[in-house]
RNA sequence: GGCGCCGUGGCCAAGUGGUAAGGCAGAGGACUGCAAAUCCUCCAUCCCCGGUUCGAAUCCGGGCGGCGCCUCCA
């Protein structure tokens, strides 16, 4: 299949027209992405994650499909929660989010994200930030407190509500009284710059501006990154769900305020998650960062499975359970990968069906996914592949090389966009200390076995076991695996 | 109150008009020194009530239940 056939079909929500649509870049050959990424004010939970994986599913499979992904992720490092927080731990902003930046992209490429194209920060783009509020001054699409804040004018907007589908007169009538402490004409109204308090200069959060010294209100921050790093129209703009109002809204009003232009030809938005079937909240104390389930020994292929498992914009619901289904899911995955890898080929074995499930493998799969996303369906076929191959190989002691390496190749197809593998490998390696002891081992057993000693070998199966190491008898000898299923299967939890 | 989503087997979850994908769990069988892995077989009529239709989980109406957003939470 060429890439321009491949490039074809893909459907995606857009939240903007709430319709499944043909997803149409203006440049076919550069596909220009921006993705709003998480507030370092504390560490990411799974619900974060869950947002990021759907970036990173989509990104895989744009790149995947032939399309040239131009991929950026921003980090909020002001905003005022991290002032907030930053004040109450003493620090400078710069001091307060640097751990939670590291943690947050040492958790992202532990569960497979590829790297985005950029990841812009939002203290690196005050300049940028201050010559679009002034644009928006200028144009008169905003005006300036006396405490040195800038507000962005709703009635200067008409579209404004668009995206979240709101009225604007009903929202005025029920708009929550918020006393404001910097003094808006409209409640309506957004600051795009908020002016400086003594808790901001504290933190080091305050920069020099035209109208008074203050800060980026937080959806100036996403405009200003976007239209810097992607350009004036975007051809995708994601985020979570929470985000549509009025983050995204407010976004698309400075944006096309200062361009005139379209700021995103389709917004698409990844639903929250549930734990246990409520609410990741605070109160309910149930929220979980990936640090938690990684050193409970979850592996980082199993979170990342869990959290692809449905699509985007389901409600999914993260359980234990469903982390063991996802654990035995991917030591699955593995077990085909190193049968079918080490599967005895011959230059004469008879053909096998081999070929006709790679197409219809790779067919099934790419429709699935072409229709928004539907990675569960996906998921299925990636199954039905494992299930047939398998079957195939019971019935064919010996096959093709190059049938082999075309099942091999359809695998490894499938995995660049499922990144199950890619992940689930890395958890296997084990040092070569460890190799070399593994392997004495069951050469003892070999001479064990040979011997009918049947309790001795037993032994040393029990001895590897306690070491998380599992053995396979198969025909062309023993095969072993440093055992994800210790790490990967959680003990059930009270 | 406004806008929106959802209710499919023990659990998770596809399917949006033609008679229920997949994963986990469970039962039986093959294979195995024992295992593991693998394979085979079995296991749901889709919250309830009406309606439309030759035909509905799938469309419409009404219930019941769960959930999200409504100013800074992905």
């Amino acid at each position: 299949m060429n890439v321009a056939e491949r490039s074809t079909n893909l459907c995606l929500y857009n939240t903007l027209s709430r319709r499944v649509e043909p997803f149409r870049p203006i440049d076919p050959d550069r596909v220009g992405i921006y993705g709003c990424g998480p507030t370092l004010y504390g560490p990411a939970h799974i619900g974060n994650f869950r947002t990021f994986l759907f970036y990173d599913l989509l990104h895989r499979y744009l790149s995947w499909k032939g399309f040239r992904v131009h991929f950026v992720m921003n980090l909020t490092d002001v905003d005022d929660k991290t002032i907030r927080a930053a004040r109450a731990a003493g620090l400078s902003l710069r001091e307060y989010t640097a751990p939670y930046l590291e943690a947050v992209m040492d958790e992202a490429e532990l569960l497979g994200v590829r790297p985005f194209s950029a990841y812009p920060r939002a203290t690196e783009y005050i300049e940028p930030m201050i010559e679009l509020v002034q644009r928006l001054l200028e144009r008169g699409l905003a005006y300036s407190t006396p405490d040195g804040s800038v507000f962005f004018d709703i009635s200067e907007f008409p579209d404004y509500g668009r995206l979240s589908g709101r009225d604007l007169d009903e929202a005025r009538q029920s708009e929550r009284v918020v006393e404001d402490d910097y003094g808006k004409d409209d409640a309506r109204d957004f600051a795009v710059w908020k002016g400086a308090k003594e808790e901001d200069e504290a933190v080091g959060a305050a920069w020099d501006a035209p109208w008074g010294r203050g800060r980026p209100g937080w959806h100036l921050e996403c405009s200003v990154m976007a239209l810097s790093e992607v350009g004036e129209t975007l051809d995708l703009h994601l985020g979570g769900e929470d985000l549509i109002f009025p983050h995204h809204e407010d976004e698309i009003a400075q944006s096309e305020g200062v361009t005139s232009r379209t700021f995103a030809r389709c917004w698409v938005h990844a639903k929250h998650l549930r734990v246990d079937g409520r609410k990741m909240s605070k109160s309910l104390g149930n929220i979980l960062t990936v640090r938690d389930l990684l050193e409970e020994g979850i592996s980082p292929a199993t979170v990342r499975h869990q959290l692809l498992s449905a699509q985007y914009r389901t409600e999914l619901n993260f359980t234990r359970e469903g982390l063991e289904a996802s654990a035995k899911a991917i030591q699955r995955l593995l077990a085909l990968d190193d049968r079918l890898r080490s599967h005895p080929v011959a230059q004469d074995a008879p053909g096998t069906d081999l070929p006709d499930i790679c197409a219809q493998a790779t067919e099934t799969f790419q429709s699935a996914m072409d229709e928004d996303l539907n990675v569960s369906s996906a998921i299925a076929a990636l199954f039905g592949f494992l299930n047939k191959v398998n079957s195939a190989l019971d019935a064919a002691p010996r096959v093709l090389q190059s049938e082999r390496a075309e099942a091999v190749a359809v695998l490894d197809s499938l995995d660049q966009v499922l990144g199950f593998l890619e992940v689930g490998r890395r958890s296997r390696e084990v040092d070569s200390e460890l190799r070399e002891w593994v392997e004495g081992r069951i050469e003892a057993r070999a001479r064990a076995r040979a011997d009918r000693n049947w309790a001795a070998a037993d032994a040393i199966r029990e001895e590897l076991a306690n070491r998380g190491i599992t053995l396979e008898d198969g025909p062309a000898g023993t095969r072993w695996t440093s055992d994800s299923a210790s790490v990967d299967t959680p003990r059930a939890q009270g």
